[in-house]
DNA sequence: TCACTAATGTACGAACTAGTACGTTAGCTA
DNA sequence: TAGCTAACGTACTAGTTCGTACATTAGTGA
């Protein structure tokens, strides 16, 4: 996520506003990730900046817009890596488990991310419903699910009846719970769901899952 | 999750610890689940008491230790639902299930509940880690989990290799972000996950993505 | 019924924290 | 090169928030 290089000639003042603005969005990304939002503080994003307080609320307006900025920019990340998904010379299962693993992938390497999206949940989403940007974009990944589904059922390889969104629900839970929920699975049953040894069975499990849900026969009742 | 009944002959001042200390548990449970641990105020909390402030630093001794109270009490009341799990009379298939929608019944019955293993989540379980109680526990649902793998592995209806708090997270995620994440999701891709319409249709996926998984035959590789 | 303690209430303070008023300067452009 | 503005820095404040010193009373046991 850190997008700032160092052209830092110690001593001089340099004036660069595009570099101003995305340390601040690196450091304020860290921060609350670090301690959510309430627990993060503007004075401590300030601090661990080349710049001060003032060029925050310079550039974003306070520490509500500051947020919502943070959130715009760790959504574009995701969006671009979905976007950059090539599975059309795949058949559907291998195009399936190759989505999975890009979110799981996504999720796994992006631990701010998540804990972001986790505090803009307990803080109901409103930052995401003010924001123009977040409004109704919706996801790369949808389509690529939609193209692969439709395929799928077609050659009749997967159950008919599955939705798009519900799939990606699916998908995001398990890789989203394995990091956001890491802490509290990890002191409850004394098993770090990011072990880096477990790595390659939770992403095999992940395709196993959701290929074993589009390919069953599903029973009556 | 309130367990504090109504004795209240108003005007009188009646002590009672127990009713106290559970009315603020209560309170506290609601406001920590709205606002964060950050963003909770502990004059808040007392405002909607019978009692005030004092009592909590008398009751739990600060901030810190009233939460760990909060999550020590909304962990007990789910243990005890899957002790009340009775699954033995049913086959393998029907177990399971029986144990899923139990988890999802849970979480969708208690939102606070998950927010609230949310907000630990965001501060790395340092309160489930300093907590007798929470140490090591577990969860009554990993043992009805065990038995009921082993009986279906057995009989050779399941997968062999399937690990029993794998299987525990991979219910555990599905019923979680449907609850946690309720919020962006529904910002995102316009559909409530907690709509009642889907309600069955949500409650079924989830067995059937876990029976699907349970009897899939591995492929190879 | 007396005394003692658990339980409770009041009032306050020290520290923090988001936000701002005001002043300064780098660097571009005419 | 003069002047203008975007970019930046300093110092401060008003309001908040956790926590506590101190005072009081209900109820119980001797």
């Amino acid at each position: 996520m850190t997008s700032v290089e160092e052209p830092a000639r110690s001593g001089e003042r340099i004036r660069d506003a595009a570099r101003t603005r995305a340390e601040i969005l690196d450091v304020a990304t860290q921060e609350f990730a670090r301690a959510g939002y309430d627990g993060a503080r503007v004075d401590e994003i300030a601090a661990r900046t080349r710049t001060t307080k003032r060029m925050i609320y310079y550039y974003f307006g306070g520490k509500e817009q500051l947020f919502t900025a943070v959130l715009e920019r760790a959504y574009g990340v995701i969006r671009e890596a979905e976007q950059e998904l090539d599975v059309d010379h795949l058949d559907p299962v291998a195009a399936i488990r190759r989505l999975a693993e890009l979110t799981f992938d996504h999720h796994e390497q992006h631990p701010d991310f998540i804990r972001l999206v986790s505090i803009e949940n307990i803080h109901e989403a409103h930052h995401i419903a003010g924001s123009e940007k977040l409004g109704k974009i919706g996801s790369p990944a949808l389509d690529v699910i939609r193209r692969i589904l439709a395929s799928g059922q077609e050659s009749g390889l997967f159950t008919a009846d599955v939705d798009a969104v519900d799939l990606h629900a699916m998908i995001s839970s398990f890789c989203f719970f394995r990091v956001s929920n890491r802490h509290t699975f990890g002191a409850l049953f004394g098993r770090d769901l990011l072990d880096g040894a477990q790595r390659a069975h939770y992403r095999a499990m992940l395709g196993d899952m959701v290929i074993a849900y589009l390919t069953a026969e599903r029973s009556a009742g």
